[in-house]
DNA sequence: GGTTTAATGCTACTTAAGTAGTTTTACTTC
DNA sequence: GAAGTAAAACTACTTAAGTAGCATTAAACC
């Protein structure tokens, strides 16, 4: 029934939902060689999660019972998830930092600054998202980051097009992004 | 100079800090036969992290260089440390999901519920932190986790005794944990 | 028992996140 | 190029988290 799989190419949001209010919180987005679902390996967790592609995506797939088996053979690959998990552990540890520490200004200049490109000075990777996805990204809602957006527009710290942002004053954003 | 250890006796908290406000953040409250830090056993990251213990604290240690080592000869050590990782995901994942979809009142009624002893009634393991260390588990304030703490006291859900909480209602708990 | 200290309880205030609803814009499709 | 649609922009309002400062209580220590 569970299956584990490697993303080979496209996005794959994977996400929580509360039912009362119909909002998501999108806890990864998950490209190219990264894996899902690990927790699933790990004995008996009924971990809930929900999961959908942002486009069309390919990716390799095993039932969990024959991925254990080859953790059993293959150490390696044991010391490549280890790795893996660690990873994903931090970056839901920096969600749940930023969540207390940051308002949604400072969440919203987090964001853009770890997915820049420094060259392009333009988002890679999240750059054709609406406002309502960047939202589900920072745990806020669609309005809220819309309000923000504009205001960066308005002190000339980003150019924004629909589903696009550019940064005009980093020095101003990577103000926003330490102070409260 | 970094070290892997493994919690013998007592509590160990493991937080973040914001230097602006002086605010905490505890991450974990690790016990007997939990790890620290696994995370420095994966390659380059540089994770920066504060710890701190509640009380008088017993731990194996071992250079991390040499539980790399370890790690390479015996493989079950390696599966073993991959379940406590994931564990540990699931638990950071449960503070970013709550931090977005539930006001304070629900954080700290998730907070009873996950740390109750269903026979006493009350607290264990938490039940002697003050309502400081209380809002750092839920990433809160002192004032406003005591804000609430009266609340639940009016409505007799709670009996509250200094560093003592013991639940009197347990059906209206639930249902503060669910709903905003 | 009296004094010191730290935790808790309380009041008043500020601010920003969330929400609802409407208007405008830009893209798509025929 | 007109029509339709979905995203974004905007306005007004509500509410609760955060903050500051002080009062009270309980514990700890001499």
């Amino acid at each position: 029934k569970y299956k584990f799989h490697i993303i080979i190419s496209g996005r794959l949001k994977v996400f929580q939902t509360d039912k009362e209010t119909g909002r998501e919180f999108t806890l990864f987005l998950l490209i190219q060689n990264q894996f899902f679902d690990v927790i699933s390996l790990v004995d008996n967790c009924n971990h809930k999660i929900y999961y959908e592609s942002l486009e069309e995506v390919k990716m390799l797939s095993t039932p969990t019972i024959t991925m254990r088996k080859w953790l059993k053979m293959y150490p390696r690959l044991n010391e490549r998830l280890l790795t893996y998990v660690s990873q994903q552990l931090l970056s839901v540890e920096d969600y749940a930092v930023n969540h207390t520490f940051f308002d949604i200004p400072a969440r919203l200049a987090r964001l853009i600054l770890k997915n820049l490109n420094h060259k392009s000075q333009k988002l890679e990777y999240i750059n054709d998202l609406s406002n309502e996805e960047i939202a589900n990204l920072i745990g806020s809602t669609r309005a809220v980051v819309n309000r923000h957006f504009q205001d960066f527009k308005k002190e000339g710290i980003l150019k924004i097009g629909r589903k696009e942002v550019e940064v005009i004053n980093l020095p101003l954003l990577l103000k926003k992004a330490t102070n409260q």
